[in-house]
DNA sequence: TTGGTTAGTGTCAGATTGACACTAACTGCT
DNA sequence: AGCAGTTAGTGTCAATCTGACACTAACCAA
């Protein structure tokens, strides 16, 4: 009797709430069988085929959701024999949680149903299995690796000005940083280029635009950077 | 056909090389059956029963090596199709691996025979399966984790000098530290104790013994610390 | 032309870091 | 006893980094 394995995603957007705020939101779905039939939980399946987990996570993501992932990264693999809870021990499942990221416009046209709903991140229900520990650790992993590597570009678009930059850091970490500083520390870092051209059209000096440096490869991932 | 799910571990220790310098090394199995028969290759097998996967993990380190863990953490999962390479595409296989430290005094009395053997970390030969990458993976975990973690600890005694933890992260990270920085970030840190007891016994001044510091819980998990 | 608003620059004190020199405490030898 | 040898542990200082905050610049609208 071995275990069944499934691949799971957390994804995240920055999205408006229902109060119109701009925050860290994601998908979920409501499970439609037991266990733990009506409560919501990540989008998941089966791995099909010969893909590669990272495949399976990024169709799985599209599938069910519709969206396209702008970042996917391996989160953890959960495989505690009591993880679902509450039903009787039907059968053990290992799930390999992935995360992702989706861009703002993409976000916006994703489907919503009575089956495919958004949640702000930090105000979840209660979830299915052991979903809400594991969206616990994504949101851990993502502030944390906001502040060390490019992730931040998974929210934005290719071009960018300095302002959005830093809304997406500050949503992201939830307070507020110094514009001065702000942009100091991410000049220094050499991660983003000036392209020259500038955002018109506000009422107000336009600001400049800018793109990721993508001949910096930064080794945030260690050697799994080559991809796996 | 579902695929085949192993759990393999990465294990560390510090230990005296064939020139008699200590440095990292780390037991590996030689393979017994086709594919890669007769390749070195991490220690591993099936899950079984109801235990938790890291509980599989730390039973077949036991079982396949004599050692006991310090520290065990979950590294990575790899599930590419294409990772058994050279052999005719048998069945897929799905590695959960875990990567651990084992004290120098349990190291030492580790057994070795025919088809386990200890190699430098940095200088291995050509292993099974992708095996290769998943170590040089688990090295830039843990020379990454040594600098904001106490997983130094994982290979010391219960009570240590200075100068012996100085060395545990003078191998890990392969340069020399200054004696007095790294006095100042450790105390900074408050990660250790000292216990108001000294080594005795060597030829010069005696040094302090210290000991972490298990009151105060460190984050460098995040959400995972309550144990998975 | 002026006020409002956002973009972007400058400055400065306090904290952190890296390099290195010093003093302290022990043993063993003479 | 006292000195050489050796490792433990402390002190210092300049360079760099960081956080707080104030300033100037560029645009639109009235």
């Amino acid at each position: 009797m071995q275990p069944t394995l499934a691949v799971s995603t957390v994804i995240f957007a920055l999205r408006a709430d229902k109060t119109g705020k701009k925050s860290l939101m994601l998908p979920l779905v409501k499970r439609i069988r037991e266990p733990h039939l009506g409560k919501w939980a990540l989008p998941g399946g089966p791995i099909v085929g010969v893909e590669s987990l990272e495949d399976a996570a990024g169709r799985n993501l599209r599938e069910t959701t519709g969206l396209e992932p702008r970042y996917l990264e391996q989160l953890y693999s959960f495989g505690n024999p009591d993880r679902s809870t509450g039903q009787e021990i039907s059968e053990r499942v290992i799930s390999i949680v992935y995360w992702a990221l989706v861009g703002a416009t993409e976000a916006d046209r994703a489907f919503e149903s009575e089956n495919v709903h958004w949640f702000a991140a930090d105000c979840l229900p209660e979830l299915a299995f052991d979903h809400n520990q594991i969206v616990e650790y994504a949101l851990w992993r993502l502030r944390a690796k906001v502040n060390y590597s490019r992730v931040a570009h998974g929210f934005l678009g290719e071009e960018f000005t300095m302002a959005e930059l830093r809304e997406v850091y500050e949503i992201v970490l939830g307070k507020p940083l110094d514009k001065g500083n702000f942009r100091r520390s991410v000049e220094a870092s050499g991660a983003i280029l000036a392209t020259g051209r500038v955002q018109a059209g506000g009422s107000h000096r336009p600001p400049a635009l800018y793109t990721y440096d993508k001949t910096r490869s930064l080794a945030d991932r260690g050697p799994l950077n080559k991809s796996n």
